[in-house]
DNA sequence: CGCATAATCCTGACAGTGTAAAGATATGAG
DNA sequence: CTCATATCTTTACACTGTCAGGATTATGCG
């Protein structure tokens, strides 16, 4: 059995897995680059060379959260009974995200560490918002539609990934879902017409 | 005239400037204790006879942010034709103050540092939130009402002050305004009945 | 007024942090 | 096999927050 060897083989993938860990326990506001070092067993100056400074493992932790993100909607829009509940799917899937990975949502939305000048951020994050306007605009929804369910879903899951809005931590499950989603159809284009 | 005095006179109100000033240019990632310190022009274990720690320091900051923070939205408040209109103003409040304060209300509503259980910190959260409810219920809301109108409000605030919302960012300032009052109309009680 | 006590502020020290430079080791192309 | 290159470690430095102890001033009690 190799005891040590002087190169790990998958160091980078072995500290993006060490950096999630560390930013889920200490949040990006407690986030040590040698602490991550440290997880993956290895000096704490070894990420330097994969990602550069802090702020690049944040940028490329950031841009794998970010799909992960779009992952946690698609997984809720599967089953929709129709567009319209889709969308409401979508807003529950990104509160969902919020409430799962609290620290990974702030890094990416609340965080001016990662670079979002970064190629492979700004694809991911693209991406995202792009499923957003598919969506709307199926709806027959336009530019205001869109904002109006992005700032809707985005304020509830913020609010609540920070345990802000208390009147919604005191439901019970069902009916805090039954509250989301009547506030969700409010932000979606008319029914009618 | 009086060189250094060794006693300040008011360092706690000197240091919370100096912090305020410290946060806006450096952020809450980025905020040192040491460097507030150096903008009072006084030792760097001054600021904790007043506040402790850092977090304690940070925590009065966030109650006197929060309160400015109602400032802005009473404001706002002033002139507005009836009271749908005074809600929507509210919510131009909030949005006005995540912008001119990005900093500040990353504090407030994104950091993890202040300890919200402070009593002073709680009052003034309680006081806006409090002042949210009253400008719904008066128009015959609920506590739906209340979840959609902050929510949405505060989604656009936070999603403008990290620049995240290109859409609104592009749009002339008459347009901009007009469409987060069209968002936020919505989330109001219907106005009929 | 005189003085002890408390409040205020400073100096010095320590562990921890991020980052850069230089050395050690393994990989892979020729 | 050789050697350039990629990978990782070691060392070093400036900066951070926090604690302990000493210096200075204000305050209230006699």
């Amino acid at each position: 059995m190799t005891e040590k060897p002087y190169h790990h083989g998958d160091l980078r993938a072995a500290l993006l897995a060490a950096a999630e860990a560390e930013l889920t326990e200490k949040g990006v506001e407690g986030f040590s680059l040698r602490s991550v070092a440290k997880r993956a067993g290895v000096s704490h100056a070894a990420p330097a060379h994969h990602f550069g400074d802090t702020n690049g493992l944040l940028t490329a932790l950031a841009a794998e959260g970010f799909t992960r993100f779009q992952d946690t909607l698609d997984a809720r829009e599967v089953g929709a009974a129709d567009d319209r509940d889709r969308a409401v799917r979508a807003g529950l899937g990104y509160l969902e995200f919020a409430l799962a990975r609290p620290a990974l949502f702030r890094l990416i939305f609340s965080s001016v560490r990662p670079d979002f000048a970064s190629p492979d951020l700004i694809a991911a994050a693209n991406r995202a918002y792009d499923h957003l306007v598919g969506l709307v605009t199926v709806l027959g929804g336009g530019e205001t539609d869109v904002i109006a369910l992005w700032a809707t879903s985005h304020g509830l899951a913020d609010l609540s990934a920070g345990h802000k809005m208390r009147t919604l931590q005191g439901k019970a499950p069902e009916e805090r879902e039954a509250m989301i989603r009547a506030v969700l159809l409010r932000c979606l284009p008319a029914s009618d017409r």
